[in-house]
DNA sequence: GCGGGAAGGATATGTGTACC
DNA sequence: GGTACACATATCCTTCCCGC
């Protein structure tokens, strides 16, 4: 308990009088009473903010008033704050009450105390950290909780202290010793500053993503599902990304919510979504706007669920998995009751060279078991790409004589791993959240697998991966150009290349702009026209107002005629315009060409229209890679020892480690 | 009317302890 | 070891009162 010095008593009746009981009982002499050496000179001064001069005369009326003829007595207080080491409370003798006063145990100088404070040892033992730094530290403390995910616990850690008293000696305290403890704030200030520090981000961020759908560019989310392992709590990982005006790409997490509803179907993952959105206060009027890219899961992409209120894409990367699980797990069944050989899908004469390529994933699976069992991956480079790596495997075997053991064509392995490369650079591509993936690199992926034609462009492959080609194309196609083709232009079911794919993201730019084009119409008349008056019929039943509605009609019909002009003109010239050397090197970011980049510095003033149709796709993630790394996240924050941490701590947590710039402090 | 002080509500922060 | 929570407690802010 501390408590808060708010005025001073001097020559009180009680105290003053030679008959006072109290006076006994305290057995302090008068000359005391005045003493300048006493703790509490030291021990209040701290405070002194506290202390009002002027409410003297008040004091002396409250005691005056209950003193006479009454005893007091000091009694002593165990407190934790340091100055009940100087003071007691004054106690009412007859009764027992405690009065609202307390005083000096050598002096009997007193004071009201006023219940109520944080404690004056905790805030007000220090004399050189004012509140403001107080509150800086307190924004850094939060900082470091929420972006090195660290336990809130920690601020209070010898280690963490001693490293920051180190800081001080070294640095700061060139006045003076500034004492650690009065600087740190406790976890639980940390804690009540993170909730706080989310809510004021979820409002600027709010602020932020209205902008964005009311002038139609709209963003995208990532969701995806998660469930913990150590409380078992499922927890949706909602993720927002945009292009500002500014071309510049923001990645941001909405929430890690927790999901308490145990069935986790379709409905109930839209719901949880819309809620989600609902704290950001977006409602349904903007759910076309949102595009929701997600894995392929039922719980996710059910008719009843996401797609039938928001635009839904699958997660490229999970379909690039799926295809390649697809085409290369040697899956079998059981037909009539016997289990089927391997590949039976692909039991056919065009398919037979399947079995040796299958046959080196088989000798694969061996050679990791060996791996694993004898201890040899921590001979390997863990920096190597994964050519050479398998290279270093081969060396690796055959310096131990073991080669023969596998029995796989090493040639077939090198060119399976160079086949799977462009898929693994593909993966790392498309789970670039930050950077534009629609763009950039889904369609080098795509024209390194496909031609214009929709065919291999590959040369010299064997006949094994010829034939796992073959197979993989098509179920490529269907998962991955297709549904593409599908959720973003519904009417496009029949396509079946990647040329068809290209042509249609065309066809959507076309009508994206004259949406955007319209709007930017619009500006352009509000700000030069003033707006119609209607004015009444008159005369013979014609009117000046149907004049000029006619006027309008035709003026509008010219407007249309010129709109439409313009964004065919625009989307020639956009089609028809080459990037020059200087737009490149204007362009660069790092040192390679950055296509926002050009947006800013050449494309939105070539193609102001196309600019915002630029903006509403390339903020669209090629994969919801940055909800699964939500969940890596939560999964280091929320381990064994922390297993009674809050869900919705958890979500404040990782909306501030992803927003500290817009959360205030 | 103005300025200063007091009172009390609102809010932020710290402490102690139960609980996992 | 770590979090949640009830409770204690500083401090800020607004409103009202009172003397000049």
């Amino acid at each position: 308990m501390g408590g808060q010095w708010v005025g001073e008593a001097n020559k009180l009746d009680a105290w003053s009088n030679p008959d006072s009981d109290f006076r006994q009982r305290s057995n302090m002499p008068l000359s005391q009473e005045t003493a300048g050496d006493c703790e509490h000179e030291t021990a209040v001064a701290p405070v002194r903010d506290a202390i009002v001069p002027l409410a003297q005369n008040k004091v002396e009326r409250s005691l005056r008033s209950r003193v006479e003829p009454r005893n007091y007595e000091i009694r002593n207080h165990a407190g934790p704050s340091v100055i009940w080491k100087s003071f007691g409370i004054v106690y009412d003798t007859a009764t027992g009450a405690k009065t609202n006063f307390a005083a000096c145990k050598t002096c009997s100088k007193t004071f009201i105390f006023k219940t109520g404070g944080k404690g004056i040892h905790s805030t007000g033992t220090s004399t050189i950290v004012s509140a403001q730094q107080k509150a800086k530290m307190t924004a850094a403390a939060v900082d470091y909780c929420a972006s090195d995910m660290r336990v809130f616990e920690s601020v209070s850690g010898v280690g963490f202290k001693a490293v920051i008293q180190a800081a001080l000696d070294i640095g700061v305290a060139s006045n003076g010793r500034v004492v650690v403890n009065d600087l740190l704030p406790c976890p639980l200030t940390v804690r009540r500053n993170v909730e706080a520090r989310a809510v004021s981000g979820r409002e600027a961020l709010s602020i932020i993503l209205h902008d964005h759908l009311v002038s139609d560019v709209g963003f995208a989310t990532t969701i995806d599902m998660w469930t913990d392992t150590v409380k078992k709590t499922s927890y949706l990982s909602i993720t927002s990304h945009y292009v500002n005006a500014d071309m510049v790409l923001h990645a941001r997490t909405l929430h890690v919510k927790p999901v308490f509803d145990a069935s986790h179907t379709a409905v109930v993952v839209k719901n949880e979504l819309k809620s989600g959105l609902a704290v950001l206060e977006i409602g349904q009027a903007f759910y076309d706007q949102i595009i929701v890219v997600s894995d392929s899961g039922s719980n996710c992409r059910g008719a009843e669920g996401i797609p039938s209120e928001f635009a839904w894409l699958a997660c490229l990367d999970h379909k690039l998995a799926t295809v390649l699980t697809t085409v290369f797990n040697k899956t079998t069944t059981m037909i009539n009751g016997v289990k089927s050989a391997p590949f039976y899908k692909y039991n056919n004469e065009q398919h037979a060279n399947l079995a040796v390529l299958f046959n080196v994933f088989d000798a694969n699976k061996k050679l990791v078991e060996y791996f694993k069992r004898t201890n040899l991956q921590c001979m390997l480079s863990k920096t190597l790409n994964v050519h050479d790596m398998t290279d270093e495997v081969i060396e690796l075997l055959k310096k131990r004589n073991k080669l023969d053991l596998f029995n796989f064509s090493q040639d077939l392995l090198a060119e399976i791993v160079s086949f799977l490369d462009v898929f693994q650079l593909a993966t790392l591509s498309l789970e670039q959240f930050k950077s534009p993936t629609l763009h950039k690199h889904l369609m080098p992926v795509m024209h390194n697998v496909l031609d214009d034609g929709g065919n291999l462009v590959r040369k010299a492959d064997s006949a094994s991966l010829i034939a796992a080609k073959g197979v993989l194309m098509p179920i490529f196609i269907e998962k991955f150009v297709v549904r593409m083709c599908m959720s973003r232009r519904r009417s496009c079911a029949q396509c079946s290349s990647a040329v068809f794919l290209v042509e249609v993201i065309k066809m959507q730019l076309k009508c994206d702009m004259a949406k955007y084009g319209h709007q930017l119409d619009t500006e352009v008349d509000a700000a030069v026209a003033p707006p119609v008056s209607k004015k009444a019929r008159v005369g013979n039943g014609h009117s000046m107002y149907d004049m000029e509605e006619d006027e309008d009609e035709r003026s509008d019909d010219r407007a249309n005629s010129n709109f439409s002009n313009r964004i065919d003109i625009e989307f020639k010239s956009y089609n028809q315009h080459t990037i020059s050397d200087n737009e490149k090197r204007d362009s660069e970011v790092g040192g390679e060409f950055n296509v926002l980049a050009w947006w800013k510095t050449t494309g939105a003033k070539l193609f102001p229209i196309m600019a915002c149709v630029a903006r509403s796709i390339l903020c669209v993630p090629a994969s919801s890679a940055m909800s699964e790394n939500n969940f890596s996240d939560v999964g280091n924050t929320l381990t064994k020892k922390r297993n009674r941490l809050k869900p919705r701590v958890v979500n404040d947590l990782m909306f501030v480690r992803s927003n500290r710039d817009l959360c205030k402090k």
